[in-house]
DNA sequence: AGTGCGACCCGAACGC
DNA sequence: TGCGTTCGGGTCGCAC
Protein backbone atom coordinates (compact mmCIF):
# COMPACT_ATOMS: atom_id res chain seq x y z
CA UNK A 1 0.00 0.00 0.00
CA UNK A 2 1.69 3.14 -1.10
CA UNK A 3 1.70 5.66 1.72
CA UNK A 4 3.52 8.96 1.91
CA UNK A 5 7.03 7.43 1.88
CA UNK A 6 6.24 5.17 -1.06
CA UNK A 7 4.59 7.96 -3.04
CA UNK A 8 7.61 10.16 -2.37
CA UNK A 9 9.86 7.37 -3.64
CA UNK A 10 7.78 7.03 -6.79
CA UNK A 11 7.92 10.80 -7.27
CA UNK A 12 11.70 10.90 -6.97
CA UNK A 13 12.13 7.95 -9.30
CA UNK A 14 9.76 9.25 -11.96
CA UNK A 15 11.32 12.70 -11.90
CA UNK A 16 14.53 11.12 -13.13
CA UNK A 17 12.70 9.16 -15.80
CA UNK A 18 10.03 11.17 -17.54
CA UNK A 19 10.51 14.95 -17.24
CA UNK A 20 10.41 16.88 -20.53
CA UNK A 21 9.57 13.85 -22.63
CA UNK A 22 6.94 14.65 -25.25
CA UNK A 23 3.75 12.63 -24.99
CA UNK A 24 2.92 11.06 -28.33
CA UNK A 25 -0.18 9.13 -27.40
CA UNK A 26 -2.29 8.13 -24.41
CA UNK A 27 -4.17 4.87 -24.12
CA UNK A 28 -6.76 4.38 -21.42
CA UNK A 29 -7.64 0.72 -21.13
CA UNK A 30 -9.84 1.07 -18.06
CA UNK A 31 -11.91 4.26 -18.47
CA UNK A 32 -13.30 4.28 -14.91
CA UNK A 33 -9.82 5.07 -13.71
CA UNK A 34 -9.97 8.53 -15.28
CA UNK A 35 -12.23 10.99 -13.50
CA UNK A 36 -11.90 13.67 -16.18
CA UNK A 37 -13.61 13.63 -19.54
CA UNK A 38 -11.82 10.84 -21.39
CA UNK A 39 -11.60 12.59 -24.74
CA UNK A 40 -10.24 15.74 -23.13
CA UNK A 41 -7.79 13.72 -21.06
CA UNK A 42 -6.09 12.24 -24.11
CA UNK A 43 -6.28 15.39 -26.21
CA UNK A 44 -4.73 17.63 -23.58
CA UNK A 45 -1.92 15.22 -22.83
CA UNK A 46 -0.96 14.60 -26.42
CA UNK A 47 1.99 16.79 -27.42
CA UNK A 48 2.37 17.92 -23.84
CA UNK A 49 5.20 17.18 -21.40
CA UNK A 50 5.63 16.71 -17.68
CA UNK A 51 7.76 19.55 -16.33
CA UNK A 52 7.70 18.61 -12.65
CA UNK A 53 6.19 16.09 -10.25
CA UNK A 54 4.88 17.26 -6.91
CA UNK A 55 3.13 15.47 -4.10
CA UNK A 56 0.49 16.27 -1.51
CA UNK A 57 -0.05 13.52 1.06
CA UNK A 58 -0.53 10.36 -0.99
CA UNK A 59 -1.46 12.30 -4.13
CA UNK A 60 1.02 12.52 -6.96
CA UNK A 61 0.74 15.78 -8.87
CA UNK A 62 2.25 15.71 -12.36
CA UNK A 63 2.80 19.21 -13.64
CA UNK A 64 2.16 19.94 -17.32
CA UNK A 65 2.21 23.25 -19.16
CA UNK A 66 -1.21 24.47 -18.02
CA UNK A 67 -2.57 21.47 -16.16
CA UNK A 68 -1.93 19.14 -13.29
CA UNK A 69 -2.47 15.42 -13.58
CA UNK A 70 -3.53 14.14 -10.17
CA UNK A 71 -2.86 10.49 -9.48
CA UNK A 72 -3.75 8.46 -6.41
CA UNK A 73 -2.25 4.98 -6.28
CA UNK A 74 -4.65 3.76 -3.58
CA UNK A 75 -3.51 0.25 -2.66
CA UNK A 76 -1.66 -1.24 -5.56
CA UNK A 77 -1.01 1.44 -8.13
CA UNK A 78 2.49 1.50 -9.65
CA UNK A 79 4.17 3.32 -12.49
CA UNK A 80 6.64 1.61 -14.76
CA UNK A 81 8.82 2.99 -17.53
CA UNK A 82 8.99 0.51 -20.38
CA UNK A 83 9.91 0.22 -24.00
CA UNK A 84 6.78 0.91 -26.08
CA UNK A 85 7.34 -2.32 -27.96
CA UNK A 86 6.69 -4.44 -24.89
CA UNK A 87 3.28 -6.02 -24.80
CA UNK A 88 0.72 -4.32 -22.62
CA UNK A 89 -0.01 -6.41 -19.56
CA UNK A 90 -3.39 -7.29 -18.13
CA UNK A 91 -3.12 -4.86 -15.25
CA UNK A 92 -1.64 -1.93 -17.15
CA UNK A 93 -4.59 0.43 -17.40
CA UNK A 94 -3.15 3.74 -18.60
CA UNK A 95 -0.27 4.02 -21.04
CA UNK A 96 1.51 7.30 -21.81
CA UNK A 97 3.70 6.79 -24.89
CA UNK A 98 6.55 9.25 -25.40
CA UNK A 99 8.18 10.29 -28.65
CA UNK A 100 11.44 8.63 -27.61
CA UNK A 101 9.94 5.14 -27.80
CA UNK A 102 9.31 4.65 -24.09
CA UNK A 103 6.05 4.33 -22.18
CA UNK A 104 5.01 5.40 -18.73
CA UNK A 105 2.57 2.69 -17.73
CA UNK A 106 0.16 2.74 -14.82
CA UNK A 107 -0.28 -0.73 -13.37
CA UNK A 108 -2.98 -1.46 -10.80
CA UNK A 109 -4.09 -5.00 -9.99
CA UNK A 110 -7.20 -3.96 -8.14
CA UNK A 111 -8.15 -0.98 -10.27
CA UNK A 112 -8.60 1.22 -7.20
CA UNK A 113 -6.31 4.04 -8.30
CA UNK A 114 -7.66 7.19 -9.92
CA UNK A 115 -6.34 9.96 -12.17
CA UNK A 116 -7.73 13.37 -12.94
CA UNK A 117 -6.55 16.15 -15.20
CA UNK A 118 -7.27 19.63 -13.89
CA UNK A 119 -6.36 23.22 -14.74
CA UNK A 120 -3.53 24.58 -12.62
CA UNK A 121 -5.78 27.09 -10.89
CA UNK A 122 -8.15 24.31 -9.85
CA UNK A 123 -5.56 22.60 -7.64
CA UNK A 124 -6.00 24.79 -4.58
CA UNK A 125 -9.75 24.19 -4.53
CA UNK A 126 -9.77 20.53 -5.52
CA UNK A 127 -11.74 18.73 -2.77
CA UNK A 128 -9.25 15.86 -2.35
CA UNK A 129 -6.28 18.21 -2.14
CA UNK A 130 -8.11 20.78 -0.07
CA UNK A 131 -8.99 18.35 2.68
CA UNK A 132 -5.41 17.19 3.33
CA UNK A 133 -4.08 18.01 6.78
CA UNK A 134 -0.47 18.74 7.63
CA UNK A 135 2.18 16.17 6.82
CA UNK A 136 4.63 14.44 9.18
CA UNK A 137 7.61 16.76 9.47
CA UNK A 138 5.59 19.92 8.72
CA UNK A 139 6.24 22.74 11.17
CA UNK A 140 2.51 23.39 11.35
CA UNK A 141 1.88 19.90 12.70
CA UNK A 142 1.88 21.00 16.34
CA UNK A 143 0.57 19.62 19.62
CA UNK A 144 -2.10 22.34 19.71
CA UNK A 145 -3.25 21.45 16.19
CA UNK A 146 -3.48 17.74 16.95
CA UNK A 147 -5.24 18.15 20.29
CA UNK A 148 -7.77 20.42 18.63
CA UNK A 149 -8.45 17.74 16.01
CA UNK A 150 -8.62 14.94 18.59
CA UNK A 151 -10.86 16.92 20.94
CA UNK A 152 -14.29 15.33 21.49
CA UNK A 153 -13.39 12.42 19.24
CA UNK A 154 -14.84 9.17 20.51
CA UNK A 155 -13.03 7.10 17.94
CA UNK A 156 -9.79 5.16 18.23
CA UNK A 157 -6.54 7.08 17.77
CA UNK A 158 -5.58 4.46 15.15
CA UNK A 159 -8.55 5.50 13.03
CA UNK A 160 -7.74 9.19 13.54
CA UNK A 161 -4.18 8.68 12.29
CA UNK A 162 -5.65 7.31 9.06
CA UNK A 163 -7.81 10.42 8.61
CA UNK A 164 -6.04 12.37 5.86
CA UNK A 165 -7.66 15.63 6.94
CA UNK A 166 -5.79 15.46 10.26
CA UNK A 167 -2.38 14.12 9.26
CA UNK A 168 -1.83 13.75 5.54
CA UNK A 169 -0.01 10.73 4.23
CA UNK A 170 -0.22 8.04 6.88
CA UNK A 171 -1.71 4.68 5.93
CA UNK A 172 -2.07 1.45 7.84
CA UNK A 173 1.64 0.60 7.97
CA UNK A 174 2.90 3.88 9.37
CA UNK A 175 -0.13 4.44 11.61
CA UNK A 176 0.72 1.15 13.32
CA UNK A 177 4.42 2.00 13.51
CA UNK A 178 3.84 5.53 14.82
CA UNK A 179 1.58 4.30 17.62
CA UNK A 180 4.11 1.67 18.66
CA UNK A 181 6.93 4.21 18.68
CA UNK A 182 4.73 6.57 20.68
CA UNK A 183 3.76 3.82 23.17
CA UNK A 184 0.08 4.54 22.66
CA UNK A 185 -2.60 1.86 22.65
CA UNK A 186 -4.32 2.01 19.23
CA UNK A 187 -7.76 1.63 20.84
CA UNK A 188 -7.33 4.75 22.95
CA UNK A 189 -9.93 7.37 22.08
CA UNK A 190 -8.92 10.61 20.44
CA UNK A 191 -10.26 12.76 23.26
CA UNK A 192 -8.10 10.86 25.76
CA UNK A 193 -4.83 11.62 24.00
CA UNK A 194 -2.60 13.74 26.23
CA UNK A 195 -0.31 16.59 25.31
CA UNK A 196 2.68 14.35 25.89
CA UNK A 197 1.23 11.65 23.63
CA UNK A 198 0.45 14.14 20.86
CA UNK A 199 4.05 15.29 21.10
CA UNK A 200 5.19 11.68 20.72
CA UNK A 201 2.98 11.17 17.67
CA UNK A 202 4.45 14.26 16.00
CA UNK A 203 8.05 13.26 16.73
CA UNK A 204 7.62 9.59 15.84
CA UNK A 205 5.72 10.31 12.62
CA UNK A 206 8.38 12.76 11.41
CA UNK A 207 11.22 10.40 12.28
CA UNK A 208 9.59 7.27 10.84
CA UNK A 209 8.51 8.89 7.58
CA UNK A 210 11.93 10.51 7.11
CA UNK A 211 13.62 7.18 7.67
CA UNK A 212 11.19 5.32 5.40
CA UNK A 213 11.80 7.81 2.58
CA UNK A 214 15.56 7.38 3.01
CA UNK A 215 15.09 3.64 2.63
CA UNK A 216 12.79 3.92 -0.37
CA UNK A 217 9.61 3.00 1.48
CA UNK A 218 8.32 -0.34 2.65
CA UNK A 219 7.63 -3.27 0.38
CA UNK A 220 4.50 -5.05 1.40
CA UNK A 221 3.45 -7.70 -1.08
CA UNK A 222 1.79 -5.31 -3.49
CA UNK A 223 4.25 -2.49 -3.60
CA UNK A 224 7.48 -1.84 -5.45
CA UNK A 225 8.68 1.55 -6.59
CA UNK A 226 8.62 2.28 -10.28
CA UNK A 227 12.14 0.95 -10.65
CA UNK A 228 11.07 -2.30 -9.07
CA UNK A 229 13.45 -1.69 -6.18
CA UNK A 230 12.39 -3.16 -2.89
CA UNK A 231 11.76 -0.58 -0.17
CA UNK A 232 14.14 -1.34 2.63
CA UNK A 233 12.00 0.06 5.45
CA UNK A 234 10.47 -3.41 5.50
CA UNK A 235 13.40 -4.51 7.66
CA UNK A 236 12.71 -1.83 10.25
CA UNK A 237 9.05 -2.59 10.89
CA UNK A 238 8.44 -3.04 14.60
CA UNK A 239 4.82 -4.20 14.59
CA UNK A 240 3.22 -4.04 11.15
CA UNK A 241 2.62 -7.58 9.82
CA UNK A 242 4.60 -8.91 12.79
CA UNK A 243 1.69 -10.78 14.35
CA UNK A 244 2.89 -13.56 16.67
CA UNK A 245 6.49 -12.32 16.57
CA UNK A 246 8.12 -11.20 19.81
CA UNK A 247 8.04 -7.47 20.48
CA UNK A 248 11.54 -6.09 19.87
CA UNK A 249 11.29 -4.09 23.10
CA UNK A 250 9.63 -6.40 25.66
CA UNK A 251 9.44 -9.80 23.97
CA UNK A 252 5.70 -10.32 24.34
CA UNK A 253 3.80 -11.35 21.22
CA UNK A 254 2.65 -8.72 18.75
CA UNK A 255 -1.10 -8.82 18.34
CA UNK A 256 -3.34 -8.14 15.36
CA UNK A 257 -6.84 -6.86 16.03
CA UNK A 258 -9.29 -5.06 13.83
CA UNK A 259 -10.07 -1.42 14.48
CA UNK A 260 -12.80 -0.03 12.28
CA UNK A 261 -12.31 -3.02 9.99
CA UNK A 262 -8.57 -2.44 9.56
CA UNK A 263 -5.78 -4.75 10.73
CA UNK A 264 -4.04 -3.14 13.68
CA UNK A 265 -0.72 -4.50 14.91
CA UNK A 266 0.48 -3.57 18.38
CA UNK A 267 2.22 -4.69 21.55
CA UNK A 268 -0.28 -4.80 24.39
CA UNK A 269 2.51 -4.46 26.97
CA UNK A 270 4.43 -1.54 25.44
CA UNK A 271 1.30 0.27 24.27
CA UNK A 272 -0.82 0.71 27.40
C1' DA B 1 -21.60 17.08 13.40
C1' DG B 2 -19.80 12.79 14.41
C1' DT B 3 -19.60 8.07 13.40
C1' DG B 4 -19.97 3.64 11.02
C1' DC B 5 -20.16 0.97 7.12
C1' DG B 6 -20.80 -0.71 2.30
C1' DA B 7 -18.95 -0.22 -2.37
C1' DC B 8 -15.31 -0.30 -5.35
C1' DC B 9 -11.75 -4.38 -7.11
C1' DC B 10 -9.47 -8.97 -7.71
C1' DG B 11 -5.51 -12.05 -6.28
C1' DA B 12 -4.35 -14.64 -2.40
C1' DA B 13 -5.56 -17.31 1.27
C1' DC B 14 -8.59 -20.29 3.18
C1' DG B 15 -12.11 -24.12 3.87
C1' DC B 16 -13.72 -28.29 2.53
C1' DT C 1 -5.15 -28.03 -13.33
C1' DG C 2 -10.09 -28.12 -7.36
C1' DC C 3 -13.58 -25.01 -6.52
C1' DG C 4 -16.28 -21.70 -4.00
C1' DT C 5 -15.84 -18.22 -0.35
C1' DT C 6 -13.63 -14.74 2.33
C1' DC C 7 -10.41 -11.14 3.05
C1' DG C 8 -8.06 -6.75 2.64
C1' DG C 9 -7.40 -1.85 2.24
C1' DG C 10 -7.81 4.07 0.86
C1' DT C 11 -11.35 6.83 -0.02
C1' DC C 12 -15.95 8.25 -0.91
C1' DG C 13 -20.76 8.54 -0.19
C1' DC C 14 -24.60 7.54 2.34
C1' DA C 15 -27.33 6.35 6.54
C1' DC C 16 -28.33 7.33 11.11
Amino acid sequence: MPEIAEVETVRNTLKKQILYKKVKEVQVLYPKMILSDLEEFSTLLKGNQFVDIKRRGKWLIFELEHHFLLSHLRMEGKFFLKNSKEEILKHEHVVFSFLDGTDLRYHDTRKFGRMELILKEELATHPSILKQGFEPGDEELTVEYLLEKFKNKNIAIKTLLLDQSIISGLGNIYANEVLFASKINPFKKGKEITKKEAEQIIKSAARIIKRAIELGGTTIKSYTSSLGVMGRFQQELMVHKQEGEPCKICGSFIRNEKINGRSTYFCAICQK
